[in-house]
DNA sequence: CTGAAAGCGCTAACAA
DNA sequence: TTGTTAGCGCTTTCAG
């Protein structure tokens, strides 16, 4: 292998100081149009590329984004394709910004808080997104007193900057549908309250209730873990003996479980049940019958928390501290109403 | 913010030397077991960790592994799940090994040659994990004018270390099932020819039925590309009039297209057709019925991808230049053997 | 076994 | 506008 080249090579080359070869490369002023060209051109030649951890150690920017992602509680993304959409976002937004994207996995709370220390410390990052806070974080102290910014995906408990959906709208957006579909006995299987879009997603049913002026029936509200055995087991033992025609699911997972129940229970879908869910996953996409789904855009949810990262980094404080990606109900079959039997599904 | 120690502020603390107090941290040899401990108690006291550029700069290493993955090529996944799960193992291959991971994610075969060159030349990585490697592939000039260690996943075209699984035997395992249910007439829906999985798993299923004494007819091989529209397609379109009471699909989804095509010809899974498929994903899971699979354990191709990239990259070259992965059957109900009546299904 | 000093490649003051 | 130079924090010879 031949030495790569250096800035030094460059400047020797273009007969300028290394000085000034810096500043021509990074395009700062200050530098006269001629020798620009003469050192763009050097460089060319030389098939030059400056050595990150060299910048890094000058100007102390890593020029990387850390995703933090405890995996271990992968149902809790549902799917895990919510993951990947998620990762392809953030990847985009640091690509455009000149990051390059770190992955921290950690399949606990206590780890998480580890490799953040870890990732801060060794100063891999300039800041880091960090999805699905859930509990009251340890490691925001070491956060804070290391100045590393950062942005949440999902609500958090603390004051925080954060990404996430308007989860009250995702579920009202789904009851809405199926209310305009003339159901009246609606009822509601959510995940665990530990989670924050859980509690807004439950206080966007009653207010979808509430806007048609339906009474909310609290013995239809069911809650199950996001995992499809869970959910099958409650609507098993929740169902029998109570009316409704219509189920608003707060997964894709979670509604699979459900209709495998309703099903066991002599129930139809959706003659006899309407469901309409949250996640267009491929599961959702491809079920019999294809679920009627609130899509959350996770692409964008990393996408929009990478450049709001950016932003922090590179010193633009002013910018809000609070970004809504906006949800969209995908109509298939499950929700039983009309616009379905023309076949009105998203083309992908 | 105040600044962070650095190693001088440990040496000093710890009254010696700087470069003794680098030895000391990182374990080497030629410091007495005193003055090491000294060092410990400062660096802890200090709440000390190196500075990675720092050390990157000075010592070459990056410990940082690349992942590089084209996702517009995403469906080639299957599902997204079989990316999320090999990030998962790749991760923690790497956190074994204290390197980090850095993902770099291309829409096409291009972006991925350019991202790549830019994470070589910049430095960024002590090595590359490439999946999916389809064409001949125009970095790999580039990878070995660096000297950058690499290991592929998935075979690919050229000679190169790679982690795969064994594509024969994975075909093989899901049709032999099939012929010991008792079918002999076993239709083949398999992706295109470009993939040398896909031309793999079409010799496992030749081999298949050739130790079953079959005759292989070429009338029940069907190709499609990896997605649920144009599986249905293939089969809506190659199925009738063919005799065949079982299927194998090369994938979760197009075993869903397949089995879409089937029900609207009028045939029952798995009364009229036994289906087995690849993937163990939440779909091939959740389906109704549940699908027979063959799990590829994706998890462990990344896993052992990890592994073997930091033996290249620590200099053990001698290991072997291949490691398969073995795949794995999943009996469940869409195969129609008896076992699946008793629930066969395994717990996760 | 320990310490002084020379870089790694780049940026950014400061001087010219 | 351009050049000189001092670090950034760490590792690693090479003397003591």
């Amino acid at each position: 292998m031949v030495r790569s080249p250096t800035i030094r090579d460059v400047a020797k080359r273009a007969n300028v100081a290394v000085s000034t070869a810096s500043l021509a490369l990074n395009g700062r002023p200050h530098v006269s149009h001629r020798t620009r060209l003469k050192v763009l051109k050097a460089a060319e030649e030389l098939g030059y590329c400056p050595h990150q951890a060299a910048r890094h150690l000058a100007n102390g920017r890593a020029q990387n984004l850390g995703l933090i992602a405890p995996i271990s509680l992968e149902h809790l993304f549902s799917s895990s394709g919510f993951f990947a959409q998620l990762i392809r976002g953030l990847h985009r937004a640091a690509a455009e910004h000149g990051y390059v994207l770190s992955l921290h996995i950690a399949e606990s709370e206590e780890e998480a808080a580890a490799r953040i220390r870890a990732a801060v410390r060794s100063r891999n990052v300039d800041g880091l997104v960090i999805t699905n806070p859930t509990v009251s974080s340890p490691y925001l102290s070491d956060l804070k007193r290391h100045q590393v910014p950062f942005v949440f995906i999902g609500r958090p408990l603390e004051e925080a900057t954060y990404v996430d959906n308007d989860n009250v709208e995702v579920s009202r957006i789904g009851v809405r549908h199926l209310i305009q579909g003339g159901h009246r006995r609606i009822a509601f299987l959510i995940g665990p309250d530990r989670f924050t879009f859980c509690q807004d997603r439950l206080l966007g049913y009653r207010s979808a209730l509430d806007e048609a002026g339906i009474p909310c029936e609290e013995s239809l509200i069911w809650r199950s873990e996001l995992v499809e055995g869970d959910a099958y087991r409650v609507v098993r033992g929740s169902a029998p003996g109570r009316r409704f025609t219509a189920l608003f699911a707060g997964s894709d997972v979670q509604a699979v479980g459900a209709i495998r129940a309703l099903r066991e229970l002599g129930q139809r879908v959706p003659q006899d049940v309407a469901v309409v869910c949250v996640n267009n996953t491929e599961l959702a996409q491809h079920f019999v019958p294809p679920l009627t789904t609130v899509d959350l855009h996770e692409y964008w949810l990393g996408y929009w928390a990478g450049k709001r990262l950016v932003q922090k980094i590179e010193g633009e404080e002013e910018a809000e501290y609070r970004i809504l990606i906006p949800a969209e109900l995908i109509v298939r079959e499950s929700c039983g109403c009309k616009f379905c039997a023309k076949g009105g599904d998203r083309v992908r």
